[in-house]
DNA sequence: CGTATATGGAGGATCTCTCTCCGTATATCG
DNA sequence: CGATATACGGAGAGAGATCCTCCATATACG
């Protein structure tokens, strides 16, 4: 994957390297910001810093790299969605909480500011990643399952205001599952009055909870 | 507000000064979160940077007065809310619109974690904000207007997440908009069938809207 | 108008991050 | 099992950002 064919194949260790430089990279992007340190990067990879410039000779390099990933990833999401559900509604909601589990998707807006942009592949794959999404809303507008007046705007920062960690250092998977809790509770909505209301994923925390955490870290 | 009594009264410009110093100290914190420059701070505040250390000794007692002016605004906010609506579940909501407004509450956590907490003003404060929503909550779950499944950490995050600003350098305006329209999703869900749904507040973005704002700077 | 109070910004100290160099290690192939 | 191309890690110089103080000047207020 994200494989630009052309160069010399990788010596074993160097491709194993360079896949964990850019898993590093997603979730340092992740918690950090577009303007993580590259030496926090190749500390979590657990290589030196010296293997990070060598596979991608700047920022903008991996930048790149991981964008390009996380779409390719984001398209078989798509792809999931379409084919395990039939209707237009369902694979929306089956799309978003995919991508949730790509987790970059909170930072590529500000990662794709930080790159050039005229750029085939990446405008290649962000087409196939934008309008398949966009007919699935058109769709589930026309079947009435969809609020007629929620845009691709809306579905998209939705994903990102849910995908970003909450501030204050939870673990990890505890943000992974509240993200897909808070995904369901805007899918139905607050209110209690309303008939059928599936059960929510993810734990419930309470302010109890919260108290008990608190002996944490800055972000 | 926020007068911690005890000392001599500041000359007239400079308690104007520290005022502006600590309403660009919250806008700061919360685009560039709690390790904001101070400087940055300062120039935002149109007074140089010696100005800023005079009246505040360090960056936490800063951060300190800028919690402590939130969690007072949160509290007028609440007072208002159970003014003017009379049922739990409004009541809620009004909170919740009205909170997106004070708009720090994105890095309060954060803040929070910056500085120590064994702190009676402080304390007092959080408290004061917190028990209220607590009765809310539960008055709401008993009058069956809010899902039985939705806790005070629900109520909470989903605050944090929708008056983050979005990545990617929109208008400070347009953030705002976005986030009460988001809320208004929240809180009546995605869905087109069911009865009665208000109109959104706020801009609808669509694709075409986002590409035309790409040549955009980085977060 | 005198004086206590307040101001701004230059600049040294410190910290963080970037990026290269080079001696050492490891994969791969005959 | 070598031989050799390939890859590795980490030190450290350099650049830049940020902190924080000092002091000559300005302003509010009685």
């Amino acid at each position: 994957m994200t494989e630009t064919g052309g160069e010399r194949p990788l010596r074993a260790d160097a491709r194993r390297n360079r896949e964990q430089i850019l898993a590093a990279a997603r979730d340092a992007f992740v918690e950090l910001g577009p303007a993580a340190p590259l030496e926090e990067i190749a500390r979590r990879a657990g290589t030196g810093i010296a293997t990070l410039y060598r596979r991608f000779p700047d920022r903008a390099a991996l930048i790149r790299s991981v964008v390009l990933d996380a779409f390719e990833r984001t398209v078989a999401v798509i792809d999931e969605a379409l084919t395990e559900e039939k209707d237009p509604f369902g694979a929306l909601v089956h799309y978003m909480h995919g991508v949730l589990d790509v987790r970059i998707a909170a930072v590529i807006p500000s990662l794709l500011g930080e790159i050039p942009f005229d750029d085939e592949e990446l405008e290649a794959l962000s087409r196939a990643a934008v309008s398949p999404i966009e007919k699935l809303i058109a769709e589930a507008h026309e079947a009435g399952t969809l609020r007629a007046d929620v845009t691709f705007g809306d579905v998209g920062m939705m994903i990102v205001r849910l995908s970003r960690p909450l501030p204050g250092s939870f673990p990890r998977e505890l943000n992974d599952q509240l993200a897909h809790r808070h995904l369901d509770l805007l899918v139905h909505g607050l209110r209690g009055d309303s008939a059928s209301k599936p059960d929510l994923h993810g734990p419930a925390i309470t302010m109890a909870d919260l108290r008990e955490m608190r002996p944490e870290l800055p972000e």
